[in-house]
RNA sequence: GGGCGAUUAACUCAGUUGGUUCAGAGUGCCUCCUUUACACGGAGGAAGUCGGGGGUUCGAGUCCCUCAUUGCCCA
């Protein structure tokens, strides 16, 4: 049977996959031993997988699939989110292309569609996650939608409504006219655009004076209420107690004095607009100023603007400016630029809109979460993420919960009597209430709030609900799972997601949902652009899979992703990644091609077994260490260089056999034992290609999936650093085949001059990796000769033709040269009183001692060009 | 405008509590090599004033100040 030249991960991803699956080995449920949890930050149900979840979801496998290595009992909880407003704008869009609209649909209706477009493409993700290679426990698949989570979700909301922190009123919120629901203050993206600055004149009520302002919203002049100058700029003093009259609609408003108003922006006069702008509401709410409230939900303007009715607020600035103009109110306009919020999920353009909405305040939630951050009970990775958490959290502001849409969890709120109403977990329930205020109240007269709940007031739970947590508070589930060990996601939802899920921990469970929380990078673009569904400028990462295989994809990904840092995306990385899984095949393919036979054992070979495995354990130590310290990339990075470098470049090359020969069994059995071993290091990074390999080597049941973490053993650490004075031999006579264009076939002599012996014999490599004919001592230099310098040993090779006496000369002097620099620098040092008296004794000595080793160098180097000369 | 970071080789990043001539890794680049696991490979090599300036110290990539550039969060 021969092995083809190159890996080829189709004939092995899926059918690995699927007898994982088989096998079960994703499934968890609670047993003796010790829980690793991990619970999926949901994604939306109809999304697609991007760039960002592919580096998510690698990095909890990872962690995932060793953990399970290491004898825990792995569990990782997939699912996904309803995320209201994406998918309810997806499936208002999709009707609409039916020639549907949402108004002419009954709630029910709607909801029927929107089941049917969530069975029609939810779940796409989560099965391609399963060519990743996610080892998610499927069986515990969950919906933020599904009824008992749901149910958990009301349940909170009647809850904190009992507890007196969800409240009902009209305030300012941020307003979506897409979607023509309320925000989040989390849901506005500030973004920097170019606009104009408008300067209107206003006139001053029975004067020929005018007052000029400067906005960039000119529309919104048909709902001011008030200019507003500052008391202490001079130019306006003389204004006290008038009235100025708003152009075109000759309203007659007062001019207010407040120290609010920046007297250097535009003309030092504001004016106000308290339905349309926050700060204006509260100037508004300060003065007792009108409120004219000239927007549509849908961003027209209302009756109430008595001009341009109904037609799109963007369209009026343009043409609000021509009228103004026409009157000549408008003095000017500049270029401008400023920050504008825009929806993040519709990309419309906010507009602050008084309405009734209902609030959570989470004042009293944000002490305990703030405090079991800083303290590191639950660990950021990297930490600098504690700085942004604590600024939200020390001015945490009540959280706007309700969005006028209709797919998500319906606010248990139940209306009768016109304003009057209950809270409670159903209408039974609610009916009780109501009747205890009223007797007469019957259900039919009870009407359920319209409004559903934010999307993140159900994946605030999803730690605790997904073990029915809420519902169940003491069941064996969420006993054993609960609290997680690591949540991995991106900073983007740190407020939207983490803090909250900390708060809600807390209040739940009395205790912290995950005790790390690993932030990812945003994965950009070459162009550094942030990658994103509505940019288009994401790689498909099946596609991605299909070509370089799914373990290459992880590898690329995971190589350059150091946690916290932004990852610009280049194709190159996962073929780097596709390299090593090659790299890998083809070592296996070599130690498979070999045959055995009882010869003896190579003296070189048994020392090279002894060097792999204190290497080995050294680096099994650093591998874990970083992993301890979340540096994934680093783990990797040294579970690489183990395998490219010290174990195909290295090992294998010393213990090969010549070709033809057969390897004896001893270092076959040894050579085995190692690649075994590095096949586990390597599982959580490459689970098809380790699993494969695995049962290649040898016909067995256990799968490496679930094989053992390998142990770190004794790290002898006077061999590897013999070994690594054998390296540098091996590579002074690699140079010199190669300046001199000695074939690799061609056998060499190696005399050496022993300065300073070393303690592990490892000729037998020297003569192995040089292809050498001899090796032996010698006390006189030999002339006209090719040699070399390692440490103080001098290395010699006699060789028939020309030496270039002049370029050896110039290597040596150059060398030379270097090494008397290092000799004055250390010999300054030490000269220095005020060092020889402060610095630690250690830091002296070791000065000394290279001193010393410097002196002893430049020696013989001056004997040598001597000797040439 | 406020807050928090970042700035080290062409690129992406390491660099612990200041102490080896300590400036490092991977990729890329250059030269040579179809050699008997792998050209998705091997051998060798070049490459950085550690953003600028100042300070503390016997000693600064590492600590402090300042300026510049840049990113993120919040208003």
């Amino acid at each position: 049977m021969s092995i083809p030249k190159t890996y080829n991960p189709r004939n092995t991803e899926d059918k690995w996959y699927a007898h994982w699956i088989e096998k079960g080995y994703f499934n968890s449920t609670p047993d003796e031993r010790e829980a690793y949890t991990i619970v999926i930050p949901p994604p939306n149900v109809t999304g697609v997988l991007h760039m960002g979840h592919m580096l998510n979801n690698t990095l909890q496998d990872v962690m995932v699939r060793r953990a399970r290595m290491m004898g825990f009992n792995a569990c990782w909880v997939p699912g996904t989110d309803h995320a209201s407003i994406a998918t309810e704008a997806k499936v208002v869009q999709k009707l609409a292309k039916e020639g549907i609209q949402k108004n002419d649909l009954t709630r029910n209706e709607f909801l029927e569609h929107a089941f049917d477009w969530k069975e029609k493409h939810g779940g796409i993700i989560l099965e391609q996650l399963k060519k990743l290679g996610a080892s998610c426990d499927w069986k515990r698949t969950k919906f933020t939608m599904d009824d008992e989570m749901s149910e958990s979700v009301i349940k909170v909301f009647v809850d904190l409504h009992q507890k007196g922190l969800i409240y009902r009123g009209v305030r300012m919120v941020n307003w979506d006219p897409s979607a023509q629901t309320a925000l989040s203050d989390e849901e506005v993206i500030h973004k920097e655009v170019n606009s104009k600055l408008y300067y209107i004149k206003y006139k001053i009520e029975g004067t020929n004076e005018t007052i000029t302002i400067a906005t960039t919203r000119p529309e919104t002049i048909l709902g001011d209420s008030a200019i507003c100058v500052n008391p202490n700029d001079e130019r306006y003093t003389h204004l006290k107690d008038k009235k100025a009259i708003v152009p075109l609609v000759d309203r007659v408003i007062p001019i207010i004095f407040d120290e609010y108003v920046d007297m250097e922006f535009g003309t030092g006069a504001l004016k106000i607009t308290p339905a349309h702008d926050i700060n204006d509401y509260q100037l508004g709410d300060k003065y007792g100023l009108k409120t004219i409230d000239i927007l549509n939900d849908d961003g027209t303007l209302s009756e109430n603007a008595s001009l341009y009715v109904g037609k799109d607020r963007f369209v009026v600035r343009e043409e609000i400016a021509v009228d103004l103009k026409t009157k000549g109110c408008l003095v000017k306009m500049e270029e401008y630029k400023n920050k504008i919020g825009f929806s993040e999920r519709t990309d419309a353009v906010i507009e602050p809109k008084l309405s009734m909405q209902w609030f959570f305040k989470m004042e009293s939630f944000s002490k305990p979460a703030l405090e079991h951050v800083m303290n590191d009970d639950i660990q950021f990775h990297p930490p600098k993420f504690k700085n942004t958490y604590r600024h939200w959290m020390e001015n945490i502001k009540d959280w706007c919960v309700s969005r006028q849409l209709w797919w998500g969890q319906q606010i248990p709120a139940y209306f009768y009597e016109g304003n009057k109403y209950v809270v409670a977990e159903n209408k039974q329930d609610a009916l009780t209430l109501a009747q205890k205020e009223n007797p007469s109240v019957t259900m039919d007269d009870l009407k359920q709030d319209s409004d559903v709940l934010d999307t993140w007031f159900s994946s605030w739970l999803w730690p605790i609900s997904v073990f029915d947590g809420i519902r169940n508070p003491n069941n064996a589930e969420i006993s054993y799972y609960y609290p997680t060990n690591d949540l991995i996601t991106g900073p983007d939802i740190l407020f939207f997601w983490v803090a909250r899920m900390v708060m809600a921990g807390y209040e739940y469970r009395g205790e912290l949902p995950f005790k790390n929380v690993y932030l990812t990078g945003l994965v950009r673009d070459e162009q550094g652009r942030k990658m994103s569904k509505t940019l288009g400028n994401s790689p498909d990462p099946i596609k991605l899979i299909k070509k370089y295989g799914a373990d290459g994809v992880r590898v690329g990904m995971l190589l350059c992703a150091p946690a916290g840092n932004d990852i610009p995306f280049d194709e190159g990385l996962c073929e780097q990644g596709r390299n090593f899984s090659n790299k890998i095949w083809n070592a296996f393919r070599l130690i498979k091609g070999w045959e055995v036979s009882n010869c003896k054992q190579p003296e070189g070979s048994k020392k090279a077994i002894n060097w792999f495995e204190s290497k080995l354990s050294k680096t099994i130590n650093e591998i874990d260490e970083s992993y301890s310290k979340y540096r994934i990339s680093e783990a990797l990075m040294g579970t690489y260089k183990l395998v490219w470098d010290d174990f195909c470049s290295w090992y294998l090359e010393i213990v090969k056999p010549n070709y033809g020969s057969p390897i004896d069994s001893t270092t076959y059995a040894e050579t085995i034992k190692q690649l075994e071993k590095i096949l586990k290091l390597l599982h959580p990074f490459m689970p098809f290609l380790s699993e494969e390999i695995w049962h290649l080597i040898d016909n067995r049941k256990e799968d490496i999936i679930v094989a053992d973490w390998p142990l770190v053993g004794i790290v002898n650490e006077q061999l590897l650093s013999d070994f690594e004075n054998t390296k540098e031999v091996v590579a002074g006579i690699r140079t010199i085949r190669k300046q001199q264009n000695i074939a690799n076939k061609e056998q060499l002599e190696l005399l050496i001059i022993e300065n300073q012996k070393s303690n592990a014999n490892l000729d037998a490599i020297v003569v192995k990796l040089g292809n050498l004919s001899s090796i032996r001592t010698t006390i006189e230099k030999l002339n006209g000769a090719f040699n070399f310098m390692v440490k103080s040993n001098e290395y010699f090779i006699p060789l028939a033709g020309n030496i270039d006496v002049a370029l050896e000369i110039e290597k040596l002097k150059k060398e030379l040269d270097y090494t008397k620099g290092f000799l004055k620098s250390t010999e300054t040092k030490l000269g220095n009183e005020r060092f020889v008296n402060n610095a630690p004794q250690q830091v002296v000595a070791n000065e000394k001692n290279k001193m010393n080793d410097a002196k002893a160098k430049i020696e013989i180097i001056e004997i040598k060009i001597k000797n040439l000369s």
